[in-house]
DNA sequence: CGCGCCCCAATTGCATGCAATTTGATGGCG
DNA sequence: CGCCATCAAATTGCATGCAATTGGGGCGCG
């Protein structure tokens, strides 16, 4: 039993869900910057899936935050502003501390374990690229959040970290995410002793000093090619390479 | 730049929001249980829209925990079991806990004076239905979380109360909610005063009480017509009447 | 030389149609 | 009399098509 099948964030159907994930994990990745460009139809032929689909997903992914939704254009990934970026910490902060709290203490031998074999995974990764680490550092969070069983939680404290995700390819500098290894494993530790105030104190912390690192000054903007980008990510989510839309020719 | 023009959540294209608004506020005031069916048909026809807009309003909703959406079948109004309305209760008091102590001392006379006539107002309801009652002390939460200006925050206020409003339904009795009007007043003047540990004592202690009301014994199921339920609703949303589908007949 | 207008390609907004799945009812059988 | 198989109606999942809006490039005008 333990956790229940629907698991993730509601993800109605399963291509919509699909879709919602790459791009999430793009978007999370930094492979979609702030400001990308997300047309129905590229996204659609990408996916082999029909601008229906795609446009759903879009809207799930406006639901949540990642993505700007403008009456008549073009979809783009949000651009937090920096007060936003703030916003979101802030919230951020409070739910982690309330995920903390409810685990101190009441961690099974083999969460913690599953826990230090994520955090080995993030150690793995520093000779890796950014956008790995990064992505590892957050589904750090986001797997402390799914232990306490609150479906409500998970979802939250997921939207929130994919959020300031997006606010660190925006305000924050490369490298930035490798000393928080250590307070990973702080706060697992403080978790296993079971030291609720402290472990939220860590917890605090930790995050406070990840927006700190971040909130500092503005970036530039590359462009790329989207198709490009997407490659990789469409390849994992259709396992069965690219696609079976027939008629939509590629934009080249 | 001050406030953002957007506000609202999300809210893609337009037809899409308003079927939203509609069905949030027909749940948010029982008139649909917990457990309803809401085929996409019959959503499309009352609010004459097609399918694919009905769907997508879904898709919105079950994002938002309302709605559940299971594969091929009808999508029905959420029903949190007892366990995630009490998660859905945790995350709130931290959410709301945050809300007062951003706000504490803050307020500008104007935002007191909108406070102390939403209070009044609710008051006023008191003679009237239970729906409009509920409607207005949840309200009263998202007025606050709006003054923080933080979009987030407005959002996950809005919509754990929204949830939290679904478990009311199903595990309270009427009439639970008439007391709280004083627990707002408190809020309100505590905020006005400046004290932050104290308006975050009282929030906590006015939703654990609200929870704690909540959170007793099951209780059964009606059964009515969707689109009876809907009428009102569908009425203001497109303020044309009924539609201009011209093809489905009534179920009926 | 710069500025504004117009037109066309690109794109969204939405309805419709078709195939696949589920639901529920009917009838046969133990 | 109750239970399971079978079939039709209801419903979803998704692609496609068409009208409306946008944005950008080129042209004319000041």
């Amino acid at each position: 039993m333990a956790a229940r099948a629907t698991s993730k964030t509601s993800e109605s159907s399963d291509k919509v869900s699909v879709i919602c994930r790459a791009l999430r994990r793009a978007i999370i990745e930094q492979a979609l910057e702030p400001g990308a460009k997300l047309p129905e139809d590229s996204l659609g032929e990408r996916f082999g899936v029909s601008r229906t689909i795609a446009r759903h997903a879009l809207g799930q992914l406006a639901a949540e935050g990642l993505v700007e939704l403008r009456r008549n254009r073009i979809a783009v990934v949000a651009t937090p502003s920096w007060q936003e970026a703030r916003n979101a910490f802030d919230v951020r902060i409070e739910l982690e501390r309330l995920v903390v709290r409810q685990l101190a203490g009441k961690l099974t031998k083999a969460q913690i374990a599953e826990l230090n074999a994520h955090v080995d995974a993030e150690d793995g990764a520093r000779g890796g690229t950014d956008a790995v680490s990064i992505r590892l550092a957050t589904e750090f969070h986001i797997l402390l959040a799914q232990m306490t069983n609150s479906p409500i939680l998970v979802r939250y404290v997921s939207e929130v970290a994919y959020r300031c995700c997006l606010t660190l390819s925006l305000y924050s500098r490369p490298h930035s995410t490798e000393c928080a290894i250590n307070e990973h494993r702080a706060i697992i530790a403080a978790l296993a002793k079971g030291d609720e105030a402290k472990v939220m104190d860590l917890m605090h912390h930790h995050l406070d000093s990840v927006a700190n690192r971040a909130l500092v000054a503005p970036a530039p903007q590359r462009g790329r090619d989207l198709l490009d980008i997407l490659a990789p990510y469409a390849d994992e989510a259709t396992n069965d390479r690219v696609v079976k839309l027939p008629k939509v020719a590629r934009r080249g």
